[in-house]
DNA sequence: TTGAAAGCGGTACCAA
DNA sequence: TTGGTACCGCTTTCAA
């Protein structure tokens, strides 16, 4: 009657008995295949290739206390502004011979830091992307293991994150060379640092430009919460609107078009993210773009240092990747209506 | 001077310790609390807790043969329609204590194959979400451990797939009464059985109701794709495109827009998978809606369901879920034109 | 360059 | 109900 457990297929004993080595000699000839004689690491390698071995993580992570594997935890997974950030981290974790697990916290940072407990005996670093806790949170995790932050900076933990200073910048000039002269800023959930810097950001920039910024919000940063952020929006009368993110400017923008409000003859509309979907949705929205593909291979890369240095003593000073963030500029903007907007028309909001 | 090992933080040597008793009663009261005395087993998950004790993965791995990870599979994580498909798996593997690892094929049966083969060792069991890999692969990673597969059926292996005959004959009955007699399907990658369901059922119910269909491509499906295949469908002159999925009907859209074909004035399009921005493109996409995140739940829960029967030894018979999809009409179709539609303008095609 | 043996942190069997 | 112990598969000393 066999066992229920379910045995590793082909394993390094099996190896070593038909090479006719030990044990040792195979875990060498795979692993530290200079440590080996010549022909006898060909020819072990040439047995293992013939039975099919592959190394159980098991077992390997066990005696080494490294997995191998990476952990990324992301407020929505389903928000496709993730989709380039996922893709480009699961590829540079291919690359690098890792294995990438994902986790999603429902924009919660409660979950979020559960998340990360459960996850962590299992994994050799996290990246958290947009991550919802508190910096004294991010500190803890980051002391007792490698972190690597995508879309947020906190002193002395690496990160990567997009230029919003710049970004934003180059929003307020577009609005004001437009002929702008309000305009309302929607924002996101407050945990959210990017939204943080993006409102900064505006204001600051808005400030030298003469260029008069309320802020609405919270909402959440969907096209459900931008639907309800639109409707604000229209109430207050500015002439540009400024969306916390591209899902919340597609809710505004439908929301609008509900309304009778168009745009962007009555009212501009801008987003940031540049996600699936800016460039058709009616009209196409401007937006704040950034190279997420590139960040989550960028941030792999760092993580796996971050892992690598934790064995060996000399750290680096961490890094911070501020990458480049380009405004494109589509249908959802234009020249400030010398009247201001009309009344939104009565009617079922959907 | 320290070794570069990284130890795991508390172990159960640990909490035995401290409690004063003996490490398989610790194990026996935090994983089999019945088969231990009430005192014992409330004093001993107090110290695990008081120690912030987590079982080593890999140490537990080692031992039982299971590792509590799942991995999911997919061609591409960046469509959007396998947002909710992770979504739904992550969300129930968390729910049944488990892991979720995830890989890209990009839409290559190869690199799936090598996907699978990689992660095999370290999980339990495989999603596979619209695999492109021929049958006998699959049978054959199958009859080696735990497979589910989503949006695809092969005898005797267990799935989950949306109802793609009973959803092909909603399309087809829809153009119908709209008064189309001539259609197109653009096709998809030839290995998405999807793809060819999808043009078996169209083929089928095209023919009851006496609606002419040819069949274009295969085109990448991907909205770049589609937009080499609206190209094309332009040329043909029927009136309807039905498009492999969303990606490519939305580049199909766009191709015709910049040729100056109105949709659906002049032709009506139809796309699959109701995926985000299918409702706020312009016009909005009349596409075949499925619940990708209960197809997700649904597929973890059977994946769960055959770890455990592999340990004992009652197996089931394999389950087939087909999952039921509905029709979503919305601004891409239309009233057949009574004349055919005009020439395509020249000019770039973008 | 190779082999033998001692862990790594759990689980599970066997006795007590 | 508990403790002792033999693994699980691999890495890594330490000797030879």
């Amino acid at each position: 009657m066999p066992s229920p457990r379910r045995p590793h297929a082909v394993t390094i004993t099996d190896v070593a008995r038909e090479a006719g080595v030990a044990a040792s000699t195979v875990s060498r000839a795979l692993t530290n295949p200079d440590r080996v004689n010549v022909v006898t690491r060909e020819h072990v390698q040439q047995v293992a290739a013939r039975l099919g071995y592959r190394a159980s993580p098991a077992a390997r992570a066990l005696g080494t206390g490294r997995t191998a594997t990476l952990a990324l935890v992301l407020p929505d997974i389903t928000n496709p502004y993730f989709s380039g950030l996922i893709r480009g981290a699961e590829r540079q974790a291919e690359a690098t011979g890792h294995i990438l697990v994902i986790g999603d916290s429902e924009e919660n940072a409660r979950a979020e830091a559960r998340m990360v407990e459960r996850l962590a005996p299992g994994v050799d670093g996290f990246l958290l992307g947009s991550s919802r806790l508190p910096d004294a949170r991010i500190l803890q995790f980051d002391a007792a293991m490698p972190v690597v932050l995508v879309n947020r900076r906190v002193p002395t933990v690496t990160s990567v994150s997009p230029d919003q200073q710049g970004g934003t910048r180059q929003i307020v000039e577009h609005l004001v060379a437009l002929g702008h002269r309000r305009a309302i800023f929607l924002a996101g959930p407050p945990e959210s640092w990017l939204g943080r810097q993006r409102w900064a950001g505006i204001s600051s920039a808005a400030k030298k430009h003469g260029l008069k910024v309320r802020r609405l919000g919270p909402y959440h940063p969907s096209v459900e919460g931008g639907l309800l952020a639109g409707e604000a929006a229209l109430a207050d009368g500015a002439t540009a609107v400024i969306a916390h993110n591209d899902l919340m400017a597609i809710g505004a923008l439908k929301r609008m078009k509900a309304r009778g409000v168009s745009v962007p003859a009555d009212v501009s509309i801008v987003g940031f993210d540049d996600i699936f979907g800016a460039d058709f949705c009616d009209p196409p929205l401007t937006t704040l773009s950034d190279r997420t593909e590139q960040a989550g291979r960028s941030a792999v890369d760092l993580l796996v240092a971050l892992v690598r240095e934790q064995s060996r003593l000399d750290h680096d000073a961490p890094a911070d990747i501020v990458a480049p963030t380009q405004l494109v500029v589509r249908g959802s903007t234009g020249p400030a209506p010398t009247a201001p907007p009309p009344d939104p028309k009565e009617g079922d909001p959907s």
